[in-house]
RNA sequence: GCGAACGUAGCUCAGUUGGUUAGAGCGUCGGAUUGUGGCUCCGAAGGUCGGUGGUUCGAAUCCACCCGUUCGUACCA
């Protein structure tokens, strides 16, 4: 019922951080991931889907890092008091998928989901509160044969999607060397498991503010342009200039061409090698260089650097972040490098929490949207002029029947020998109630190629005319006074009604240059 | 979460020290053109001035709180 009252009146609008999406967007989205998907399948990876819901605790919100367990997550509470709550990645369900239906799984499972994760944070431009990611993980691999796997599919995935090599870099690290140094610095052990997480953000602001930045966060604390002051791991001099040291490693193989091995050089001639779980990750990065390299997978696509940090929460070992190089223009005109679109790592507890052992896993997940806007950027997405539909204009109401029946001819006809790969051409007749200037204007809005135009001197006559939409369009720019305009009739021309479709279809080849 | 700025029509923005009926451009709809998308001209619709409360004879304008947006920062599985 149509509100009169306007002080009552519902307001149409959206909760904060969330969008309405629109048909270019949907469209490019499904090519992307139809393209992501088909390389997946290459690597024999399977799809899998799990439910939007899962039990709050199987999320994993007892893990560490719970600063604020209750925040960050959309929760409600099911009839028997069990709190479910909304998922906010793909990995912890699949790690509960994986548990619950081991053991007819066949391990390793190497499986693929796209779906849509919910966070209850603070939205911002290009952050929202749901968003689409698209998962590929391997669960049941001990082995650093599939995190190199992970990386090289990842990089596939980005040529797949037209960013040309050198436009993008899959970065690896291992979590395990962080811990290394972190351990050879004095910080090892239960008691600091507070700092260490307070030395792991601070390295991951390397990007953002720098390497002062960094030392400040390391050391006592940094004050930032509002006067907030953000208290430090408070690191001696000699344990943030170690930390740091990592960074001078940054850049070792550009200098050097295209192998990963002067960067895995200098990491084991480190003092830090002394630490076993240091030595450890730096053989795990070693291997996966030497993989990736026997693949043909050269720095230029996947590239060792021991900067990188990711999630703090599960990742074990191996972890892998996909950056975009390439510069791009904000809406203040500055040049600024598009960063991370995705990343990933190895999680041998996940599963673990769901049974007596750990499983060991690893995978890799796109934050799609954020993808989409860079690819969007390069000008490989977005075909937003989609040819409209076909329009059947109206001109005489009581004719409708005649009108429907053009309408249904050209749509079979139209569509009759298309391959199922094919788009179809979409055929519709004027629905609305206004007159035939609002129909050829609705026509044009729609991007339509053509709109056919029926009175009573075409049906008596049994010729219809037919109204080239682009072709007038065209000839229209040249005409001046409207008198001109309407004698011109541009674009436009008569049909046997017998031979409609073939003069349709003959128009639709003219307009797509193959005729 | 903390700090700051901003919020006027669908969009981009004017709006004087607080003073009559809040304006423009673009867009939308209609007419000139009863059967033809453009151009041109004419006209119309469209506003809880983000919301609520307060100060005042009088508030888009001043104050408080709230909501929203943006920026910085923290967190980010």
């Amino acid at each position: 019922m149509a509100s009169k009252d306007k002080k009552n009146r519902l307001p149409a609008r959206l909760p904060r951080g969330f969008i309405d999406r629109e048909a270019g967007d949907i469209r490019a989205t499904e090519e992307m991931l139809a393209a992501i998907k088909r390389v997946y399948e290459r690597y024999g990876f399977e799809p899998v889907e799990t439910p939007f819901f899962e039990y709050t605790e199987a999320l994993g919100k007892f893990l560490p890092d719970q600063d604020r367990p209750n925040e960050g997550v959309f929760s409600l509470q099911d009839d028997d008091e069990a709190w479910l709550s909304l998922r906010y990645d793909l990995t912890a369900p699949l790690a509960r998928y994986v548990a619950e239906n081991y053991d007819r799984l066949p391990k390793p499972y190497r499986s693929y989901r796209a779906g849509w994760v919910f966070r209850n944070e603070k939205p911002g431009p290009g952050r929202f509160r749901q968003f689409m990611q698209f998962d590929a993980d391997t669960v049941g691999a001990p082995s650093v044969a599939a995190d190199a796997e992970i990386c090289m599919m990842a990089a596939d995935v980005m040529e797949a999607l037209g960013v040309a090599r050198g436009d993008y870099v899959i970065k690896v690290n291992n979590r395990k060397v962080l811990d290394g140094v972190m351990e050879a610095i004095g910080l090892g052990g239960e008691e600091n498991a507070g700092r260490r997480l307070t030395v792991l953000r601070a390295i991951d602001k390397l990007d953002r503010l720098g390497v002062e930045g960094v030392r400040e966060l390391l050391g006592e604390g940094r004050e930032d342009e509002s006067g907030d002051f953000t208290k430090g791991a408070g690191l001696s001099k000699e344990g943030a200039e170690a930390v740091l040291s990592l960074f001078d490693l940054i850049g070792s193989n550009e200098r050097s061409g295209t192998s990963n091995a002067p960067v895995i050089e200098k990491l084991k001639a480190s003092t830090f090698a002394e630490t076993a779980v240091y030595a450890e990750g730096v053989g795990e990065l070693a291997e996966i260089a030497s993989l990736v390299e026997a693949a043909g997978y050269a720095t230029d696509r996947i590239e060792i650097d021991p900067s990188i940090v990711r999630g703090l929460e599960y990742y074990t070992g191996p972890v892998f972040e996909a950056q975009l190089t390439f510069e791009v223009p904000n809406e203040k005109g500055e040049k600024v490098v598009f960063g991370s679109v995705g990343g990933g790592g190895r999680y041998d507890g996940l599963v673990g929490r769901f049974r007596g052992e750990d499983v060991p896993s690893t995978g890799f997940s796109i934050g799609v949207s954020r993808l989409a806007a860079a690819l969007k950027n390069l000008g490989k997405l977005g075909s937003e002029n989609e040819t409209g539909p076909v329009v059947v204009t109206v001109m005489d109401k009581s004719r409708l029947a005649d009108y429907q029946a053009i309408t249904t001819e050209l749509r079979v006809g139209l569509n009759a020998d298309l391959a199922p790969s094919e788009r179809p051409v979409p055929v519709e007749m004027y629905l609305g109630g206004s007159g035939m200037k609002a129909q050829l204007k609705y026509a044009d809005r729609r991007n339509a190629p053509c709109a056919i135009i029926a009175g009573s001197d075409e049906f008596d006559s049994g010729r219809l005319q037919v109204k080239d939409l682009l072709e007038g369009k065209r000839q229209a720019s040249a005409i001046a006074s409207h008198e001109e305009y309407k004698e011109e009739r541009p674009g436009q021309f008569d049909v046997a009604r017998t031979n409609l479709v073939e003069e349709v279809k003959a128009l639709l080849k003219r307009q797509r240059g193959e005729a």
